[in-house]
DNA sequence: TTGACATGAAACCTTTTGGTTTCGTATAAA
DNA sequence: TTTATACGAAACCAAAAGGTTTCATGTCAA
């Protein structure tokens, strides 16, 4: 009852920084190196490191071990966790807008 | 380019965290007092407080002043922010699962 | 008007987060 | 076989997050 599955937690909480959004939006067009990646923002590449490690522990990214580099590929699936537990408040959409619209009203009335 | 709205952030950062998650179920089956939101979980009411504040930076839960209560209610309409970023990914789904693939077999053959 | 109750707000503490610099190591290339 | 490159890992640091206790305040009810 209380959280569909464990696993929600570490993608959420991947979502909730910035850069690590930046970094998916950017492997979404094609996967890319470490070095690749930490040229593109204005911190250090052990910074990035951490970051990528993040997405890796939420199963955003999936590492591709080739030659001296590792390749980071976007896994997209791994977003449907927080899309599911979202999609549970569509339910939720007509009756709140009522009960909020009411309460706007009211206010109005009392100002 | 870098991010729809600037509004995103507080609502991401409000989903990162486990307790307010919570909380958001808990208020979308209807408005509560604080009070007795915090009596449903193992932490004093100021915690609980310090919740409902990022949960209402991120516009997810709007107060009603009533006598010496506050009433807080959920506004799934926050949510839409964080839906929206997630669904721009749904493009990329059926190329990377292939790229994904093929990246699985060639593990496989090397193992 | 006095007391109880629901809450806000401040001060404080510990752990986590997001960043840095420094160093070690495996692979590619000269 | 050197040398350059791409990276991981560790140690460190400041700020933010997530709690706590304590106190002040507005409102309801006797």
């Amino acid at each position: 009852m209380s959280e569909s599955r464990e696993t929600i937690q570490p993608v959420f909480r991947a979502l909730a920084d910035p850069t690590r959004r930046a970094i998916i939006r950017m492997l979404a067009h094609g996967p890319r190196p470490i070095g690749e990646i930490a040229s593109a923002f204005a911190m250090t590449r052990p910074a990035i490191a951490k970051h990528l490690a993040i997405l890796r522990d939420g199963d955003l990214i999936i590492v591709e071990p080739k030659g001296r580099e590792r390749i980071n590929h976007f896994n997209p699936a791994a977003l449907k966790a927080a899309t599911d537990w979202l999609s549970y408040f569509d339910r939720f959409w007509d009756e709140k807008l009522e009960e909020l619209k009411r309460l706007a009203e009211h206010k109005k009335g009392s100002s």
